[in-house]
DNA sequence: CCTTGACTTTCCAGTTACTGGAAGGTGTAT
DNA sequence: ATACACCTTCCAGTAACTGGAAAGTCAAGG
């Protein structure tokens, strides 16, 4: 019989572990001596602390390493939470691999720019959007501004129209070509008209960054988006999003917010 | 200005984190009202939140982030948290990359013998110890035996005689060419005889596992730490022990309780 | 104008696997 | 007798939230 702290020394497990691991029911010392509440160990209960530390050493937790200590589990069933086991660490070294690119992105930025980067690129689901919509390719980039306010104009008066209620910033949709879609989300489904659409915008995986000022800034936001999204090993997936959350045609272009959006899926 | 379920919503971030943020004074509202306690935030308080949620995304902790949000922060500065960060991130990629392999090996043991090892191996630190010992090479396995009885008998007789006190189990190092040196742990530092020599045992990394019963178990308990040793990719560095913790001349074998050690580094 | 439901507030507890410290009892050596 | 190491329990703290309760706020519909 050991007293704890000659067992600690045995195992190299700190005293107070073992105390915890007796308060939750993990590791139970052998013997209570009644008068004093001393702990006692014995040599016998090596083996399963000794498993409990191999199987610590896995990554498992105390609570499954709890079930896999009981007697009267099955090959199968240990087969089994070791696959999970392996699956996630698979996962969580994948993910540790990312970091560790990401990280490398960032010290680059750093290295050849000398500060934190322009614009931040986030990850994130975006919820699905009920739009009424118009589109219309742009002949030139010239041609933009005027054939967005018409557009939007459009939708508009389409959903005035129709007595819709509007649910939040303006939203282009560009897809290939060039094609603009000017988009309202709204808070109900109303009637399409002659070039006007009805649709939700689906949720989807982005690539989100903030632009703050006039439109002029675009072509540098979206190439450090792209950028962002080839080095950090993604790849786009669909039609960019412009979501215009502060705007005003009479405004101040320096107080216009934008955030553009790419769909992207890991490569 | 926006509510803070709005703005959660806006950068997929949960209301709760949202608060928690601002409690620990990482990312403060805007503005919050008076009579109803509401927290508003603007656009303008995007930038600073996706730069947040982009060191989040390295693995950065929050007190590191607020670190490095501050505005008056050098590039090398943030090139040194970066780097240390990195540093850091390649260390838990390899202790993962291990813990796999670790998983890995025992998912094939279960494959094979379809049950849990019957020894479990684990790496611990022992404690550099006092001994006096009395070495002797043994010519071959069968007479192992008689030689050890007369090598501690020896070290027992000279520890008597100078009144040295025992500290613990009696421990075996086994040297090249089958050198076994029988060695008793004492409190104080006695003087050496002609066979009998004093000095420490160092402390070191061992691959530790316990044996149960008789001697004739030995060359299994020792072959199933030379295969862990190999397949975790470890190598032996030095003579192994054998730590007698359950162990009298005139005992049953099978309450014999051996721990063996093999000093091992990395690959 | 009232009610309903969505939204907000604060506060408290729980998560994991310990770690540190305080206050007090025990065992052994000098 | 006393010093000292060792043991006990209890309480608090860690990181980054998450869940829930109780209560106040807001806008829309009847």
């Amino acid at each position: 019989m050991l007293k704890i702290g000659e067992f600690a020394r045995l195992v190299d497990v700190p005293v107070k572990t073992l105390r915890y691991y007796d308060e939750i029911g993990l590791f139970k010392s052998d013997y209570i001596d009644e008068q004093t509440g001393y702990r006692f160990y014995s040599f016998e209960q090596l083996p399963r602390l000794n498993r409990l530390l191999a199987l610590k050493d896995l990554g498992l937790s105390l609570s499954q390493i709890d079930q896999m200590l009981k007697e009267d589990l099955s090959a199968d069933q240990l087969r089994g939470m070791l696959l999970l086991k392996q699956a996630e660490l698979e996962d969580l070294s994948r993910d540790i691999r990312e970091r560790i690119t990401r990280v490398d992105a960032r010290l680059h930025l750093i290295e050849t720019e000398d500060k934190m980067p322009d614009y931040e690129v986030v990850i994130k689901t975006v919820d699905p959007v009920l739009v009424a919509s118009c589109q219309e390719a742009i002949p030139d980039y010239e041609t933009i501004g005027p054939v967005m306010d018409r557009l939007y104009n459009g939708v508009v008066a389409h959903i005035v129209k129709h007595k819709g209620q509007f649910s939040g910033p303006g939203i282009t949709v560009w897809h290939e070509n060039l094609k603009a879609e000017a988009s309202l989300p709204i808070k109900k489904t109303i009637p399409e008209g002659d070039d006007v659409k009805v649709h939700e915008l689906p949720s989807d995986q982005m690539a989100c960054l903030v632009h703050h000022g006039g439109f002029e800034g675009f072509p540098q936001a979206y190439q450090a988006g792209v950028q962002w999204i080839e080095t950090n090993g993604y790849e786009i997936t669909g039609p960019s999003r412009e979501v215009y959350l502060q705007f005003r045609p009479d405004g101040d272009p320096k107080d216009f917010v934008t955030e553009i959006q790419f769909p992207v899926a890991k490569v």
